[in-house]
DNA sequence: ACGATAGGCAAGTGACGGCTTGCCCATCAA
DNA sequence: TTGATGGGCAAGCCGTCACTTGCCTATCGT
């Protein structure tokens, strides 16, 4: 469950969409590729967002409601709030300034 | 710099070696390979062991402390505390219960 | 001094991941 | 109904990553 979080997390890019996501919420598929190319430059095809929003999707980021031909996707950060409480334990000094 | 932390975080085996570290502070390379094999019955070598401190020191996640002829690993919690809290803005309504 | 312990440094291999390409399906406007 | 739009599926390419193997260095005990 949580190991398809990190790996979600681990690619640039999909730091980027989340980034989008959480900027407006509700986008689609070719918002989302929009904003990818034009904000930070980066040239990737329609695909490869599509992939890297199906492994958001999967590790729970991100929730797909579709309304006729359209894919809105809606961020959801639940999965991110206890990500790292795994390891900040509270009896650690460097988790209790 | 925070993309190292994800980088660190993406690997299970990683993930493991910080459980170590939190559990008790300050162990050696054996100590965690040991630790690796016996509890959670994984079959990596020491080399593989080596390779996962070096990226989790490069991320800042474990700091070394050499002594003689050993070196004692220390973790740092520091990175991991606001890793999420990028995408955990106050005015979402998930981050706010 | 000698052997044993603790660790480092490559080079090489196999597999997974990100991305592209090409074709196909569904929905809406005209 | 036709064409245009929004998106999906599957195969393939190439780079990165995790891991191993082999050999080497440094420190400690005796």
């Amino acid at each position: 469950m949580a190991d398809d979080v990190f790996k979600a997390l681990a690619d640039p890019t999909r730091r980027r969409i989340l980034d989008e996501l959480v900027e407006r919420d509700g986008q689609t598929l070719f918002e989302i590729c929009a904003r990818l190319v034009t904000k930070h430059g980066l040239g990737l095809s329609r695909q490869a967002v599509s992939q890297h929003l199906a492994v958001l999707e999967s590790a729970g980021l991100v929730h797909v409601r579709r309304q006729g031909r359209y894919r809105f996707h809606d961020l959801d950060t639940g999965p991110l709030e206890h990500i790292a409480a795994r390891w900040l334990t509270p009896d650690r000094p460097e988790s209790t300034p």
